[in-house]
RNA sequence: GCCUGCAUAGUUAAAUGGAUAUAAUAACCCCCUCCUAAGGGGUAGUUACAGGUUCGAUUCCUGUUGCGGGUGCCA
């Protein structure tokens, strides 16, 4: 469509110029007004003409009447003049044949730019916390922070996923006291997370009642700090086990990071920063501690040093942006966060800019809303939480018992499962708006009817069971009208047709719920093509042909889409 | 207190300032001798309140109400 939008609008500019006398009015604004109708009666695409009325002096009706001669031709089948409304109506033709040649010679890459050619993205996604439980509240930066730099990838930007892990603090002395008190190594080498968060638990429950396994704490969170070897090598087992095991969620999501530099990793680089600070004064010293003033900017401070001189989440945040365009000279660096952080970024992001460095504008915050279970906020004191990893099993096994009453011989049936089952839940999650709050009802994650991740996988399975069954019987070899035949097959291709602009939407908005609601657009109208019009039991060959073509591009899109949201591509269900 | 986000069918959501506000779900009713019924079709049901800007407001601005988040030594 975006073809089509460009080559009206230069008629239109056109039109303009040759009936107003000279009255320029550029293509590229006219491409942005161009849009959808909300009724198939309406056309194609539609130009509202009202806001011409005042440069040009005429009612919308005449201004609409005027231009209408002056975009006759193809792609354009007829327009009509609605109230003002340039109503336009594109070919079948030019469906069935310039279209679909687009969509499937582009094939895996149809909806793909090169727009991003020699740009570096950084994303700082997922970011747990080590020794930590994986639970629902980190879904969110995972798969909204995974989807956007698929969606940049997409566009020919170089993306560096960075997994900010969570693998300092004096949590990590706490930790260390624990396991020399009450663990050992093989249990957590069987239990892993759950057995570290199990050995934090007790060390809590036990220091009310003995305060000095707090000071114990310090003491070997400061020895870590010293590089004692001992202490050393117990954080990084903690980080190793913590890993592996998050290794195994970025699995089941197909999610894979570039980086795992953690917090520990931007340690030395703090000071360096902090004098820059100084030097340049910024820094106020205030009740003890050193802060950067933002009254200024309408902000509270934003405090760079403890009164213990000890650093803070914002000093670190400072020293790896700077480490990161050092490293790799990105042309936008995306921290994906709940929007409880919004105010976090707003000050260090300030500051940044305070301290002159010019790529100040290259740092962006993607909040998303918080998370709540079956209307209660997430609670790890009250219980109320759940384990990504449960989850998953649940809706997995879920899937499990569907196939086994379904379809009980399928190959790869586990694996299938875990595809559906994690994509369920992943597809529930990016539904809505990125900044809305969530509330995660199992009850709706574990649906799989309608609006759903199982809804758009079966309906993509159906793509590959129709050209399966077509390899089979030689229907693949005839030989395709290339003639819209049904309704159903116009719409399909129209559909279609708007991927590659939903995928720049997406990556204006930084909004991959743009991509799922659209996945859902293009599995209504394969459906409705699927049951209205036969494909391989079609009257004549080429119509046979026809519809295996369209079946194809129906399944690269989805199957594209599929990517774009960390949705797996299943072939069968 | 101040800053900030959100408010749309019973429920969950959609709608680059545009036409009769769109889906799903729950309710009721149809469709498997037909490429996978996790599907298709039908009936019924919505913009918190008050102003303003505009030819036109769910969308932008102001105020009110309700809910969430943040607000100097956590991350």
């Amino acid at each position: 469509m975006i073809e089509i939008k460009q080559i009206l609008a230069e008629k239109i500019s056109k039109a303009i110029s040759d009936n107003w006398n000279g009255t320029v009015v550029e293509a590229e604004s006219i491409r942005d007004m161009f849009e959808y109708p909300p009724e198939s009666s309406f056309g194609d695409i539609s130009l509202p003409c009202f806001r011409f009325s005042k440069t040009l002096r005429r009612s919308p009706i005449q201004i609409a009447e005027i231009l209408k001669a002056g975009i006759a031709g193809e792609p354009i089948e007829r327009i009509e003049n609605v109230n003002g409304y340039l109503n336009i109506y594109i070919s079948n033709d030019y469906l069935a044949t310039t279209l679909l040649t687009e969509i499937l010679s582009g094939g895996n890459k149809y909806g793909s730019q090169t727009i991003g050619k020699g740009k570096t993205v950084v994303l700082d996604y997922s970011s747990p916390n080590v020794a930590k439980p994986f639970h629902i509240g980190h879904l969110g930066t995972t798969v909204i922070g995974h989807s956007i730099k698929k969606l940049h990838e997409f566009l020919g930007y170089k993306c560096v996923g960075i997994n900010y892990l969570g693998d300092w603090g004096t949590q990590f002395g706490k930790m260390i006291v624990a396991y020399r008190l009450w663990g050992n190594r093989e249990e957590v080498e069987v239990g892993g997370v759950d057995k570290l968060v199990e050995l934090y638990v007790k060390f809590h429950h036990e220091a009310e009642l003995d305060k000095s396994l707090e000071d114990a704490a310090r003491k070997e969170f400061h020895k870590l700090e010293q590089n004692d070897p001992d202490n050393i090598e117990l954080w990084k087992w903690f980080i190793e086990i913590s890993v592996k095991e998050y290794k195994k969620t970025y699995r089941q999501l197909g999610i894979e990071f570039d980086s795992y530099a953690g917090e520990s990793f931007y340690t030395d680089k703090m000071p360096a920063q902090v004098e820059k600070l100084r030097q340049m004064n910024l820094l106020k010293i205030d009740d003890g501690a050193s802060l950067v003033d933002l009254a200024d900017y309408n902000m509270p401070p934003c405090l760079i040093l403890k009164r213990d001189g000890s650093t803070l989440y914002p000093t670190r945040d400072i020293a790896a942006a700077v480490y990161r365009k050092n490293t790799y000279d990105f042309d936008k660096c995306i921290y994906v966060t709940s929007s409880a952080q919004s105010l976090h970024f707003a000050q260090w992001f300030k500051v940044v800019e305070l301290m002159g460095y010019d790529w100040y504008d290259k740092l962006i915050h993607v909040p998303y809303g918080t998370v709540s279970i079956n209307g209660e906020k997430l609670a790890t004191r009250t219980g109320n939480v759940i384990l990504l990893k449960d989850l998953f099993d649940m809706a997995i096994s879920k899937v499990a018992d569907i196939m086994t009453e379904k379809n009980p011989n399928i190959a790869n049936k586990e694996e299938t499962a875990e595809a559906v089952g994690v994509g369920a839940v992943v597809f529930y999650y990016l539904l809505g708006n990125r900044i809305k709050d969530i509330d995660f009802r199992l009850e709706d994650a574990l649906s799989f009817e309608g609006n759903t991740g199982p809804y758009v996988q079966y309906t993509y399975a159906r793509t590959c069971s129709v050209l399966e069954k077509a390899r089979k019987t030689g229907a693949d070899k005839y030989t395709s009208s290339d003639r819209i035949t049904a309704q159903e097959e116009a719409n399909l291709l129209k559909v279609l047709a708007k991927f590659p602009e939903k995928v720049l939407t997406a990556v204006r908005d930084l909004e991959p719920s743009v991509i799922t609601r659209y996945i859902l657009d293009v599995a209504a109208e394969f459906n409705r093509f699927y049951h209205n019009c036969q494909i391989l039991n079609a009257t004549d060959e080429q119509t046979v042909a026809f519809r295996l073509k369209l079946t194809e591009a129906a399944g690269y899109v989805l199957g594209n889409a599929f990517e774009l949201i960390c949705l797996k591509k299943t072939e069968k269900i």
